[in-house]
RNA sequence: GGGUGCUUAGCUCAGCUGGUAGAGCGUCGCCCUUACAAGGCGAAUGUCGGCGGUUCGAGUCCGUCAGCACCCA
């Protein structure tokens, strides 16, 4: 097979990988003689959506591990899906909508939902598509989507099985409501910042004259125009300022209606007058006031948060940020307003659409999270059980804080959606209820249950269906075992998937949805299958921009994968970025900055380059800063895997490579003559698979790309190959047949070894290595097996001989350059102190690499020769050139000085009792061996210097 | 206010259970030596944020302070 000369990841990457697919390599093994079965559960991404930066990372993760289990022989899920994505879905369609100039409720919700179908059959595929650009081996015949049939089911079915169980409930509470969306959101789709804002203070006037002068009280609020839904002022019980007021009504400001005075701990008396409002159908901490206090709840706002008919005539209808300048000013006017100063406060905003949430009063359902299930424990306990036993286990660690602070300071769920696009509450009301406060409902698995559970209570009317959908996350908790096909006859009836993966081995996942998703799957998939959701859960970072700030579109940083796979030009990414902003004025900042950044475009990595980036910087715990010089180091790493495979080839193909059968003496040296380069090569070959089993099982995707950057470059190509070609060059044909062999077999086992990190690369190169080495057993190198380091092979004489001959070399080439000699200039080398059989057997070595034109074993150093003298393995070794004296003394004193400073430290630590009695042996055995090491090095420098000053 | 993480070479980061400070990129030399110039060889660069403690020994453990980032309230 020919390659080509420089490596090209457009040529390879996508017809592989139709291929691999076309072929069934990622399918689900159901395979019962293997022993262990292995799942990952993709996260699904929503549906409408493409592919960004922390997919990118997330799905190299994730297959590296799955192709590493594969390639070990076990039993493999690696199942696939996608998320409808309610909210972020319903406004990309709207959006599509009012470009035609029309909206949803013209269209009713039926066309709608049709809309949102088509836009899904249109778009859908998008990031699954470019998943399959990274080389996700996920079994594409098992996807899923939260919206199939199959999972429908199960939603309604969890559904009514919570709310029979009292788990879920319906009920009028305060919410966190999106007047843009006019829906209510949970509270983890709040997020608050301090912005700058006002606090005002208002008088309230006593409603039946003063009290010992005292004409009113003045309560600070940042919220003035919702003072028409106060049913109290509060104080706190021990604040002698208005101790002898409680009890006393107050008259409303602008709308003249009483309002006690109460007392209540929850004040803080230091802030503002020590003196609040209470609001409880506007304000969270008042509505938890007012029921305590058994407060009427007056709601002021229409669901786009304008204010309703129970606000005086003037105000009505008016949006919330306009009313309050005209409370404030209408107060003004009578005089009420005492006082306004700047404050920071928290506001809390939606995090799809950024408006000013609301508080407010309106029906939802909710999922109950603390209170005891039938079996006794609440889903939140469970939650908690599941990681306080250890059968769910964070990587890192520390996450675990995280997830245990959030459950047990948990609220109820609210899992309703005032939108279209979802799972439908399976309730349906007595129609006859309609607009009554507290309408008769029955929840079931259809409408036919719904009219039976009716008819029992004595209703046979006609039912409607509540209109509300679901949270997208209730759907997306419930993945582990929808994904698999469970029904509610779990587990007296089960299937093979459900027996095999769940629970799955591993959730590969972004911090940021631990209580969205990680926390929620493992409540509903303990509390209704029995089962944790996963064993393992790794929590991985953020990718950042290089700056280290947070892509985004509205900040024109973001990177999008495949434009690092397939490179971009400056003025495609440009118009990428610039395109579709919220804020068309950025668009000229956006394009200056992406100029500087990448003044050439972006070049084409490709995708194992990619994944190779992710990878190394997969280090725990930490956001990561993306880095393009990173990307292409990875790159060029490729390139110079791609070319040692060449080299290989071209070393090996139609020759004899020691790979027939023969007698296990043969390779004693008459077939095959192993050297200890050879020797050495396997021995680190061990290491490396070693290394990279440790670091697989501990998820250090950063120490696992480190090992197999280092082992390919700087031992396999920067040693061994060299010392390969002397070997081809000068060997017996024994020699020569050991040399290809090992070639090919290290070569072959280090492309199954990377293959998990960079599989397009791998494979091609494997499909034309293989066969020579005789290791094609498989059809694809993701069937081959996984190398397993074999310790019997690690050749501790090999590596040793190996040390000091990179030692050798190493400070050859050193003096080499101090001297000034070109790459060229071959000159001899004389070495004393060194063992002559060994000096011979490194000679071909030393000549090529360290380029000397003869290696001599000299009894002793020519004193006449002005020459450089260097010390390694224990010898001397002189190159024969002629240098300047001063210059030569100069170079070997700052030597010596070095050696002095050693020796000093380790004299003062072998000094030093408590270091020889208290440390441990070994330790002060290295101290002693370098010392003796440091010193006789001394010695054979003070040699040669002694040498130099005779002259 | 509570919590978490980070601070190591110009930049981005490793440094596992404490035992002589590392890599990549960048910089500076010399080389197109037929696997690779997306390369080879060599070189320079660090009071490991400050202070204190434990220890024979601290980048590593503990405390504290400072700065940065994030999460929760």
């Amino acid at each position: 097979m020919e390659l080509e000369k420089s490596f090209n990841p457009a040529a390879i990457e996508q017809p592989l990988y139709r291929h691999w697919e076309s072929a069934g390599y990622f399918k689900t093994g159901f395979d019962p003689g293997k022993k262990r079965a292995y799942c990952i559960l993709m996260p699904p991404p929503n549906v409408t959506g493409t592919l960004h930066m922390g997919h990118g990372f997330n799905q190299t993760i994730m297959d590296t591990l799955i192709r590493w289990r594969r390639m070990s022989g076990d039993n493999v899920l690696w199942q696939p899906g996608t998320d409808h994505a309610g909210i972020a879905t319903q406004i990309v369609v709207e959006r599509l909508l009012e470009k035609e100039g029309r909206t949803r409720q013209e269209l009713g919700r039926e066309k709608f939902l049709e809309r949102v179908w088509q836009w899904k059959e249109y778009s859908g595929s998008t990031i699954t598509q470019q998943m399959r650009r990274l080389g996700s081996s996920a079994d594409w015949s098992r996807e899923r989507f939260t919206m199939d049939e199959g999972l429908s089911r199960v939603v309604i079915q969890t559904f009514v099985r919570l709310y029979r169980e009292g788990l879920i409930y319906r009920g009028k509470r305060l919410v966190n409501w999106d007047p843009k969306l006019k829906t209510a959101v949970s509270d983890l789709e709040v997020s608050a910042e301090e912005e700058e804002s006002f606090l005002w203070s208002i008088r309230y006037p006593l409603a039946d004259g003063p009290v010992d002068g005292v004409e009113g009280v003045i309560v600070a609020t940042t919220r003035p125009e919702t003072l028409f839904g106060d049913t109290a002022v509060m104080v706190h019980p021990d604040d002698e300022r208005y101790r002898h007021l409680i009890g006393k009504t107050v008259l409303l400001p602008l709308a003249n209606r009483r309002i006690p005075i109460i007392a209540d701990e929850a004040v803080d008396p230091t802030f503002g007058t020590g003196c609040v409002k209470v609001t409880p159908a506007h304000d969270f901490n008042d509505f938890a006031v007012g029921q305590r206090h058994n407060l009427p709840m007056i709601n002021i706002m229409r669901l786009d948060a304008h204010l309703n008919d129970n606000v005086p005539e003037p105000f009505r209808g008016l949006d919330r940020f306009v009313a309050r300048e005209r409370v404030v000013e209408a107060l003004k006017a009578e005089g009420l307003l005492v006082d306004v100063k700047p404050h920071r406060a928290m506001i809390p905003r939606g995090d799809r659409t950024g408006v000013v949430l609301e508080p407010m009063l309106t029906d939802q359902w909710f999922v109950a999270t603390t209170k005891p299930a039938p079996d006794g424990k609440s889903l939140a306990q469970k939650a908690l059980e599941a990681v306080d036993t250890g059968e769910i286990r964070f990587i890192p660690e520390n996450w675990t804080n995280t997830y245990r602070q959030w459950l047990t300071n948990i609220q109820d769920w609210c899992i309703s959606r005032q939108l279209w696009w979802g799972h439908q509450i399976p309730a349906w009301y007595a129609a006859e209820d309609e607009g009554k406060e507290n309408p008769r409902f029955w929840v079931a698995h259809d409408e036919t249950e719904a009219a039976q559970l009716a008819a029992a209570d004595g209703y046979s009317g006609p039912l409607v269906r509540d209109p509300d959908v679901l949270d997208t996350w209730y759907s997306s908790a419930l993945w582990p075992f929808s994904t698999l096909d469970w029904t509610p006859e779990y587990p007296a009836k089960s299937n093979p998937a459900l027996d095999l993966y769940l629970p799955s081995s591993v959730l590969v996942t972004g911090f940021d949805i631990i209580f969205f998703w990680v926390a929620r799957m493992v409540m509903m998939t303990t509390h209704i299958t029995g089962k944790i959701p996963f064993r393992d859960v790794y929590v991985h970072g953020l990718i950042r921009d290089a700056e280290g700030q947070k892509m985004s579109k509205s900040k024109g940083n973001v990177l999008d994968p495949i434009d690092l796979i397939d490179g971009i030009s400056l003025d495609a990414l440009i118009e990428k970025r610039t395109f579709g902003l919220m804020n068309p004025k950025q668009a000229e900042t956006i394009a200056a900055r992406t100029r500087k950044e990448f003044p050439n475009g972006i070049p084409a990595f490709g995708a194992d380059a990619l994944r190779f980036t992710f990878a190394s910087l997969a280090s725990p715990g930490r956001d990561i800063k993306f880095d393009l010089n990173r990307c292409e180091g990875y790159r060029n790493f490729c390139n110079k895997l791609w070319n040692a495979a060449r080299f290989v080839l071209m070393n090996t193909e139609g020759h004899d490579c020691g790979l027939a059968d023969h007698q296990p003496n043969a390779c004693q040296g008459e077939y095959l003559d192993f050297s200890f380069v050879d020797r050495w090569i396997v021995s680190r070959l061990q290491r490396a698979e070693h290394e990279a089993d440790q670091h697989l099982n501990a998820y250090r995707f950063d120490l696992l790309a480190r090992t197999l950057y280092e082992f390919i470059w700087d031992e396999y190509c920067d040693w061994y190959l060299e010392l390969a070609k002397v070997q081809l060059k000068n060997g017996t044909a024994a020699q020569q047949r050991a040399t290809r062999r090992t070639l090919l077999r290290v070569l072959e086992a280090t492309l199954r070894l990377a293959h998990p990190v960079i599989p397009f690369i791998t494979e091609t190169l494997w499909q034309a290595v293989a066969p020579v080495a005789a290791r094609k057993t498989t059809d694809s190198i993701m069937l081959a097996p996984y190398p397993v380091a074999q310790p019997e092979r690690i050749d501790e004489a090999a590596e040793a001989a190996m040390a000091d001959l990179k030692a050798i070399i190493n400070e050859v080439r050193s003096i080499r350059t101090q001297m000034g000699l070109k790459p060229g200039e071959r000159v001899p080398l004389l070495v004393t102190g060194f063992d002559a059989a060994q000096a011979e057997r490194f000679a071909p070595y030393i000549e090529a690499l360290a380029r000397v034109s003869a290696v001599r074993v000299v009894p002793e150093l020519p004193e006449q020769l002005l020459a450089p003298v260097a010390v390694a393995a224990g010898g001397q070794w002189m190159l024969e050139v002629t240098v300047d004296l001063e210059a030569e003394k100069a170079r070997l004193t700052k030597e010596r000085q070095r050696l002095t400073n050693e020796i000093a430290r380790a004299q003062g630590k072998l000094a030093n009792e408590a270091f020889v009695t208290r440390a441990p042996a070994a330790v002060v055995a290295q101290e002693r061996e370098r010392l003796a090491k440091f010193t006789e090095e001394l010695a054979q420098i003070d040699a040669q210097l002694a040498r130099l000053e005779r002259r």
